[in-house]
DNA sequence: TAAAATAATGTGAATTAATAACAAGAAATT
DNA sequence: AATTTCTTGTTATTAATTCACATTATTTTA
């Protein structure tokens, strides 16, 4: 659904692409005032106010007095922010790292969900080991004590695989694990795109305490390459809607929590 | 390696020292807010915000609504301090990356000037190994295969530290390595501002047929915290400028090779 | 050292910004 | 077409910020 662009603002914008815009400015501008965009998109000032509120929400911006500006961790990465089930997977990192409590230690897999819950995390006295070093590189930046597993960097997923990584894991035990995946389905279980992470999630499976999955609703009864866990080792489900029928059968049957994730149930 | 964090304020402080207080607590804590900060000093909220406000026109912080953040150019500058010697770093890096030959096992040290190799590295055909996360993710955006060592985040340096670094490099051997130092000196031979980092380049010394040294000349003749090696361990030095000349002449002694890049030796 | 000048802080009123609640209008769903 | 959900504008309320000025420290210099 996409519009054409128009640097003079002549047709009403909807808020989805109002925010876009306001981002694209704040990559030339360093600093946008609400009286401005008001101008710009020819909306009241409460409109915009309630653009930035949804933005800062999102982390990519910080609030000013009267106008905000990009936020730090925004200029990491820009692209793969605006990306797909976005909100999904911003309201699922929160409740995920909810369940977190002081003294654990996680295991935070690599994903475009997981990452989310790296972002929220609000205990400092954690230890998270993680595969991926874009997360490794974030909670720095939150001074949490992290440890990165080591290994071939693979290119499609910016994890850690391989024997030097799976070593590494030998000798550890997580309270929780919070696993990302690409499919889940009621006949085959938890499934992921990539194979050279298989080993490594059914390690972490393994060494967690509790394993928690974080998947959003459009991968729900759809399996992926590899499929690298049955419901029988997940002890909960985190995700944004509703599972259907077969799927929430399957998952009584084993005895799988399930946790919706929505912006009423999220308490930031 | 947590400090001690004082709460009470014993003494009052005059508002210099305030204002470094400000900084220094926001370099931990991302965002304070004028309570917070008036109760800490026990002063009015007037007082520290204008104490905020010359912060504010420092560029050092930005205002958000009711307190402040750091700028995030000032962010930038802590984590990333490549502003110094920048060009010096480029020089030096595209001179050490034309000593890579196809097929080779390279590992490339954490550090400013380091990363600048990773950035010039034009043969596919090699593989990385690294202890910075940041260098091994832009190297997949080169699509050179890169192994990251695992292990525990230092903050201060961003590279990965500790046993689990250590016995990951223990199967490895390369071909060549380049080490960044922080300091360089006749009597003390190389150095190093962290003190987590020290083993993880003793051993990769050990383990390279072909030890680079890449530094720049800001650091000659100054010693850091920890020494890590002398100059027999060393094969070359890739530096900015000709090396003052006691330290050329114990360079000639021990037979180590100076490489001076400029931008008349490289070879874009 | 005392007096004067300057800087720092606190106070409260005036101004401006932010929030919350509600109603009207537009879009999407059924 | 009717209903629901989303979006926007309006207004009242609350909170934050600024401003002006009085008071108190601190520094300067006669």
């Amino acid at each position: 659904m996409k519009k054409g662009k128009v640097h003079k603002q002549e047709k009403k914008l909807n808020p989805q692409e109002r925010q876009q815009e306001i981002i694209k400015l704040l990559k030339n501008k360093s600093e946008v005032k609400f009286s401005e965009l008001s101008k710009i998109f020819r909306v009241t000032e409460m409109t915009v106010r309630r653009d930035i509120e949804k933005l800062e929400e999102k982390k990519l911006l910080y609030r000013t007095v009267g106008g905000a500006i990009l936020s730090p961790i925004k200029q990491l990465d820009l692209r793969d922010r605006m990306k797909l089930m976005m909100d999904e997977k911003i309201h699922i990192g929160k409740v995920a790292a909810s369940l977190i409590k002081p003294n654990e230690a996680i295991f935070i897999d690599s994903g475009t969900t997981t990452i989310q819950i790296s972002r929220q995390l609000k205990y400092k006295e954690i230890t998270v080991i993680t595969n991926a070093p874009k997360i490794a590189l974030e909670l720095q930046e939150l001074r949490i004590p992290t440890i990165l597993l080591g290994g071939q960097l693979e290119g499609s997923t910016l994890s850690v695989v391989g024997p030097i990584a799976e070593t590494n894991l030998k000798d550890m035990k997580f309270h929780r694990a919070f696993i990302a995946a690409s499919g889940v389905s009621s006949n085959n279980g938890l499934s992921n795109a990539n194979y050279f992470e298989l080993q490594i999630k059914k390690l972490v499976i393994e060494r967690s305490q509790e394993v928690n999955v974080v998947i959003d609703s459009s991968k729900f009864e759809s399996d992926s390459l590899v499929s690298f866990a049955k419901f029988d080792k997940i002890d909960r489900i985190i995700t944004d809607r509703p599972l259907p029928q077969k799927l929430l059968n399957t998952c009584e049957k084993y005895n799988v929590e399930i946790i919706i994730a929505s912006e009423s149930n999220v308490y930031s």
